[in-house]
Formats: structure tokens, sequence, C-alpha cells
DNA sequence: TTCTTATATTCACTTACATCA
DNA sequence: GATGATGTAAGTGAATATAAG
């Protein structure tokens, strides 16, 4: 394993990028951030129909049931909510706001005034879980994009029967679930490297005490100029100019733990 | 062409709630 | 049943990019 296998992430992916794919309108303006983060761009190559993830059933719906409570009022009859764009704009607390939102042909559409107070009238903030349909089916979408474009997030919301935003916002929790697997693989990385690169530094230091200790021992040395005293990288013992013609001294070596990672990275 | 403004999107951080031991 | 730990849905503010005026 390393550094470089946040390949493996499923976030990293390859620059397909199609400008003339999927409509470049306003609300998708998010490319060049999205080409900042390296993740693929071959995702606006694909129409949303084709998020359909095997599933039985071309649009299968996901939670029907309301029993858990994570069917929205305002999706569950299709027609009453529709998406804002901004995610702030769809608060809990304070979502009755009229927006003007540019679909992604182009026209504007009207955003409903949206409403999430309980029927109780108390606007209390409620944990909505997803099925375990509905998750997977995101994480299947996942593996695929690790982002959207706001066709393909409704795309997903209509087929999930959830709201834009919270798909919108499972995505964003899953990416950063993810960099933070991601960083904690990377801790436990540079913590090996760190305790190999410790244990080479006493060896060294080990190798230094031995050698000094022998050129006290051995005067003889003294009188030798100091680049003909060498290590033989085989046997690790001092050298003189007769040790298997190793009469040049050593190119000074700057270890970089980063271009010649030890073993144990 | 350059600057300003509005808007959209993402991320990092945080909070709140559900679930489980 | 109470409680703390954990997972996760959702809120918030900042940063950034882009289009339009």
């Amino acid at each position: 394993m390393g550094l470089d296998d946040g390949c493996n992430t499923g976030l990293v992916l390859g620059l397909g990028f199609s400008p003339t794919s999927t409509s470049p309108s306003k609300s998708n303006n998010t490319t060049p951030k999205i080409m900042k983060h390296a993740v693929s761009l071959k995702f606006y190559e694909i129409e949303p129909s084709t998020l359909t993830l095997g599933l039985s059933g071309d649009h299968h719906q996901f939670g029907t049931s309301r029993k858990n409570n994570n069917i929205p009022e305002e999706s569950s009859n299709g027609e009453l909510y529709r998406q804002t764009s901004s995610p702030h704009s769809t608060s809990a607390v304070s979502s009755f706001s009229v927006k003007r939102e540019r679909a992604l042909s182009g026209e504007e559409i009207e955003i409903e005034r949206v409403s999430e107070e309980d029927e109780d009238g108390s606007n209390a903030r409620k944990k909505l879980r997803l099925t375990k349909e509905q998750s997977a089916f995101l994480e299947e979408s996942f593996k695929q994009h690790s982002t959207l474009n706001p066709k393909q997030k409704q795309a997903l919301a209509r087929q999930l029967n959830l709201r834009a935003r919270q798909v919108e916002v499972w995505f964003q929790n899953r990416r950063a679930r993810t960099k933070l697997k991601q960083t904690e693989v990377d801790c436990e990385l540079l913590k090996k490297c760190c305790e190999t690169l410790t244990d080479e530094n006493r060896r060294l230091q080990k190798e230094l005490q031995q050698l000094k200790a022998l050129k006290l021992a051995q005067p003889f040395y003294m009188h030798m100029p100091a680049a003909t005293l060498t290590i033989c990288p085989s046997c690790e013992r001092l050298g003189g100019s007769d040790h298997g013609g190793a009469t040049k001294a050593p190119k000074p070596h700057f270890y970089n733990p980063f271009n010649n990672p030890p073993a144990a990275c």
C-alpha cells in the first residue's frame, strides 16, 4: 500500500470530461472545482436515465413506506416539493423562501414555498434515516461518481423518493467519510514511515559509534585520508583502499523517504 | 477588457438525533 | 430505563467559480 492508493477509493478517477456533454448551464458551473478535486468528469457524459442501477423496475421507488419517517411531505406527492438549488435554502427551520432556479434547459422554474414544519406545527429537527435500500442505491451511485450534477441529483432523488437536498447531503457526507478514512490510512502509513526512519536512524547512530570506537582503537586510520574510509555496502564493515576495490569514497547519500521510501512504506 | 455583483456549489465544521451496547 | 459511544442526516459559514451587467 502506498500514498497513491487513493486511487482505490473511487475518488480519483479519469478525466473524461466532454465539454459538449450535459448542458453547461449556470447551475452546472462546478466543473472547474470538480477538476480541482480530481473527481471523474466522465460523469457528465452520462444521462441521468443511466443512473438506474439494476434493481428491479425501471423507476423503482424506494421508501414507499413512511414508517421510517424518511419520506418528506413535499416529495411524497411528487409535485409539491421542488428542489432549491442552494443547500442553504432548504433549511428545516427557515425554508420559506421563493427562489427562481434556472433549470438545466435554461428556462427558469418557480421554486415552491416549502414548509418542513411537522404536522403539529413544530419545526424541531428530526432525524430521517434512509432505508437500507436507499443507502445501498446511493452507495452504488457513489462508487460510480462521487459528485452529482443537478440533473443527476434530481434523477436520483426521484428514483429514491427523496429530496434532491437529501441526496446532495448524503453525497457530501459520504465524500467527507471517504476523505476521513483516507486520512486515517495516510496517518497509519506515515506512522510506519516514522518508525522505519527511527530504526534506521538508530542503526546509523550505532554504526557511527562503532566507527568512532574503531578510530580510537586503531590509530592507523588516522593517517589515512578520510576519503578512503568507506563502508562496504555488503558486509557493512569499515574498509580502506584495499577492501574489495572500494577505493573511492561513496557519494554523499541524502536519504529522502518520499523518493526512496523504506520497505515499510 | 476589467470590475462588481449575484448565484451556485463544495468543503469543513458542527449540531442533533437514532441506535446500540 | 438510564447512559455513553457511535454513526449519520442536516445546518452553517467560508471559499471559490462563473455568468451577467
